[in-house]
RNA sequence: GCCGAAGUGGCGGAAUAGGCAGACGCGCACGACUCAAAAUCGUGUUCCCUACGGGAAUGAGGGUUCGAUUCCCUCCUUCGGCACCA
């Protein structure tokens, strides 16, 4: 006697424990059919698995198994991005070892995610603070530096005075410029720090061809390089004859450049400055030294500067123009020195008001006669003037050499040999280092013969030493252990010294994804056979957080790879979909202050895991996440137990089975191939709401042919066949338990293929014709669907309804859209 | 300021070639079952009106069209990113 109760608890662990021991999501090599890589971002193993990790990875395991039933051969890993610095802030607390948490963690985290049935191949697991997965990340890291893509330099950096390390530009978020992590206003530092020539990839990271991503995605990646068109003039200093180069993007305004203005951290301040101002110019770069980036980025703060007392000539009219520094410009940009021109340059302008400096317009705005200065900087379109050989040139509002004023003054810089065509860029190299313990060392040592260089690469890993005290310094634990950093230099022999500092764990997830691919290899990263067979990623999903990080440095990082000739093909990841954010039922982002956290092992206790999968597909439209509502989750419930209830118990019907009539049978037939249409459709398109909402239509169809006496028929059978395909990849344990419990059929489910879809059956035959007059539905009309425009509309004039609304004039239009709708116009 | 996304019932949302707005679900109301409640099942549920009929309605206004949630223009609001970037 079965249980006709519907059982969760025991019914998942039981298909779970099996699936495990048959190996039953173990993906190896099969050249006979087509493979799918279907990546989803892995975790930080925090220790909890919360309910925004099961609405990223549910919903990406349901179209896993999808495409798996569609003949795929589907590799869907998963792992832990386990370095980093949660776990080391709270060995600073508590002294516990962060290895040790770590390990805790993922052995906690790895039952969550086992509970949530997802086909994880975990033979294929990959956690990045194991020393045979981080050999191979010091490893990239010699290989980029051996190819010149890494290197060392002293530049003030950001760093975060609560994480206490550096971080990369792309970490440090918002108009207050805060830690990423932890929320804390970033200091600027000057430290000696390793970086990654990303820059150099700028322009093909701007280019997206082949890949299917989201455009807010790439949108955003664009703006977060932003690439600007202009040149480079070189400007000579009067005192010294120095060279000094500016990046402007509007080269054709030259002549109207009456000042110059550097950085205070110019590198020739000191050069140009005269003895009179020298006192002056001393004082600006104190304050100006004292003061954090935001207060100078503040846009409405005043501008401030001093005059250096040096002067600069003007390499197209000869102009003796004077220098100021000012800290409205940036050494972070450009080259830190720009040439003035107030009468085009908003900002220029304010400061020439200021400071009474001269202001030249060089641009005649269209339909005046006569340029003159004006109470605002002009930007617009009109005619060169005051600029001796441009004199008469048309200008726009295009960047570049679109704008023929600009077109045409770059090809005379470049002639005279005093400037180029150049772009600039607001992306910067990667910075890499971070002074903590808990990440990938850095395989670098220093000698001072020899300087750095990499630790050979037989000798990786270079491991981390686990006998380190935790202190909150700034400074690196492992230039604090007495002995770790002594070593000898690999090219003569000598005392030398490791590099203490730990690479940025956006370093490990950058290549994850070819670690899946072979974790306990160690003749390389990854088998290359493997990487032939599965590479690229087919599919990624996860969060859009990471567009300007990990998304942008996996692409770097592929593209420099691709370069060294290690990897191919120009991108990693193919095609790429963002989850939303499930939000806490008060509307805000959950968070444990706010206390509107919700528990995914609560749920799963109470409702099951199916109930809780179904849920997160059907609650929000899965790219743009909601608001967690704990009565609407009744409703997955309802619908799981309804369909429990549809196969287990159907002598409860009033119809008698067999009994339904040729109508019904067809119209059972032709929902569900509808609605297997439907599910395909979406499932493709990641739109899993309305997967869930069409099997909710077609359970409610055929309970209705249940009372019909549908029950035993052919139709019947096959309804309840597909049925439990479609909601196999959604509900994976019910629909096993059902498959090969309750209608006998050979395990597993999941090894079934997808169903195909009857044309003909889905095709309806009568269909009801709205009827339109002027524009208002005034009747429906019930015709064949294949019915000719001849037939559609006698039918409509026939209706009684239709002649009352024509009040016995003949239309004088009469639209007839085949199968859709007719339209007359009186 | 610049760039992007989004505005549809009380709520989440559907409408995927410009063709019946509101599928599916939540909530709510009423009914059945029950001593009662829960669960379950059934019916109804955009708004307005003089209500077996009619009107309005997809952020606002305009346009194209026989016909617009869908295409075009101008706004408004919300969210996200960037911002003294030369």
């Amino acid at each position: 006697m079965k249980d006709l109760s519907y059982n969760p608890g025991s019914i998942e662990k039981k298909w779970q424990a099996k699936w495990d021991a048959d190996q039953l999501y173990r993906s190896v090599i099969d050249n006979s059919r087509p493979k799918h890589y279907a990546l989803t971002m892995l975790p930080y193993p925090s220790g909890d698995l919360h309910i925004g990790h099961w609405y990223a990875m549910t919903p990406s395991d349901a179209r896993a198994r999808f495409k798996r039933m569609q003949g795929y051969n589907v590799l869907f890993p998963m792992g832990f991005d386990a370095f980093g610095l949660p776990a080391e802030n709270a060995a600073i607390k508590d002294g516990v070892h962060p290895m040790k948490r770590t390990r805790q963690n993922i052995e906690r985290m790895r039952k969550q995610l086992r509970s949530m049935g997802a086909m994880f191949d975990w033979e294929r697991e990959a956690v990045s603070s194991d020393p045979e997965y981080y050999r191979w990340t010091e490893w990239f890291f010699i290989q980029l530096y051996k190819a010149g893509l890494a290197y060392r330099k002293m530049s003030p950096v950001d760093f975060c005075p609560h994480c206490n390390t550096t971080l990369a530009r792309e970490q440090v978020w918002g108009d207050d410029r805060h830690c990423e992590r932890c929320g804390t206003p970033v200091i600027k530092k000057d430290l000696e720090q390793w970086f990654f020539k990303a820059t150099q990839y700028a322009d093909e990271l701007l280019r997206f061809e082949g890949i299917d991503w989201p455009e807010r995605v790439k949108t955003l990646q664009t703006n977060w390089i932003d690439r600007s068109e202009g040149a480079s003039v070189i400007f000579k200093t009067e005192a010294g004859n120095h060279d000094v180069e500016i990046f402007t993007t509007r080269p054709d305004t030259l002549w109207g450049a009456t000042f110059m203005v550097f950085a205070p951290e110019h590198s020739l301040v000191d050069e140009v400055t005269s003895p009179e101002q020298k006192a002056a110019v001393e004082e600006y770069k104190v304050q100006a030294a004292r003061q954090s980036d935001i207060q100078r980025g503040a846009v409405d703060k005043e501008k401030t500067g001093v005059f250096t007392g040096g002067y600069a000539i003007n390499p197209v009219n000869g102009a003796r123009i004077p220098i100021w520094i000012a800290d409205y410009v940036l050494m972070s940009y450009g080259t830190g020195a720009i040439m003035a021109v107030p009468a085009h340059d908003e900002r220029d302008f304010a400061f020439a008001k200021k400071y009474d400096l001269p202001i030249i317009p060089v641009i005649l705005p269209e339909g005046q006669s006569e340029a003159v200065v004006g109470d605002e900087a002009y930007i617009g379109a009109g005619v060169m003037v005051n600029s001796g050989m441009l004199d008469g040139t048309p200008v726009n509002t295009e960047k570049g050499r679109k704008n023929p004023s600009i077109a045409k003054i770059i090809d005379w810089l470049e002639e005279k040999g005093v400037g180029k065509e150049s772009v600039n860029y607001r992306y910067r190299d990667w910075l890499i280092s971070r002074q903590r313990y808990w990440g990938s060392p850095i395989p670098m040592v220093h000698c001072d013969i020899h300087g750095w260089n990499p630790v050979p690469e037989d000798q990786l890993p270079v491991t981390l030493p686990e006998d380190v005290e935790w202190k909150p310094t700034g400074e690196s634990p492992l230039k604090l252990h007495p002995t770790w950093k002594n070593t000898t230099c690999p090219i003569c022999g000598g005392p030398a010294t490791r590099e203490t500092d730990t690479m940025d764990t956006f370093m490990c997830s950058s290549w994850y994804h070819l670690r899946y691919l072979s974790p306990h290899y160690d003749k390389g990263p990854f088998d290359e056979e493997e990487y032939n067979y599965w590479m690229p990623v087919d599919t990624y999903t996860g969060g859009i957080e990471h567009a300007t990080m990990h998304l942008l440095y996996t692409r770097f990082f592929h593209k420099a790879m691709r370069d060294i000739g290690i990897t191919e093909g120009h991108e990693p990841m193919l095609q790429l979909r963002n989850q939303g954010m499930v939000l806490g039922e008060d509307n805000e982002k959950m968070s444990k202050s706010r206390g509107n956290v919700i528990a995914p092992d609560i749920l799963v206790d109470k409702y099951g895991a199916d109930t809780v999968r179904a849920y997160l597909m059907f609650f929000a439209r899965w790219d743009m996440g909601a608001p967690w509502d704990s009565q609407g989750i009744e409703g997955s419930a309802r619908w799981i137990r309804r369909v429990w209830t549809l196969f287990t118990d159907p002598q409860n019907a009033s119809g008698s089975a067999g009994t339904a009539s040729d109508e019904t049978k067809r119209n059972l037939r032709r929902k569900v191939h509808q609605t297997l249409k439907r599910v395909t459709r979406d499932f493709e398109n990641f739109e899993f709401n309305t997967i869930v909402s069409s099997l909710m239509e077609l359970m409610n169809e055929m309970y209705k042919a249940r009372e019909a006496g549908a029950v035993g028929t052919d139709e019947w059978k096959e309804a309840q066949e597909i049925y439990l395909k479609m909601m196999a990849p959604v509900a994976p344990h019910i629909a096993e338990e059902l498959w090969v419990d309750y209608m006998g059929k050979p395990y597993s489910i999941h090894q079934q293929q997808w169903p195909v879809v009857d044309e003909a059956a889905a095709k309806e035959d009568v269909i009801e014709i709205p009827v339109q007059i002027n524009g208002k539905v005034r009747d429906r009309v019930t015709v064949a669907a294949d019915a000719s425009e001849a037939d559609i509309k006698s039918a409509v004039m026939a209706s009684e309804a239709v002649q009352k609304h024509l009040e016995g004039k003949e239309p004088k239009k009469v639209i007839v859209v085949k199968g859709k709708l007719v339209s007359l116009v009186v």
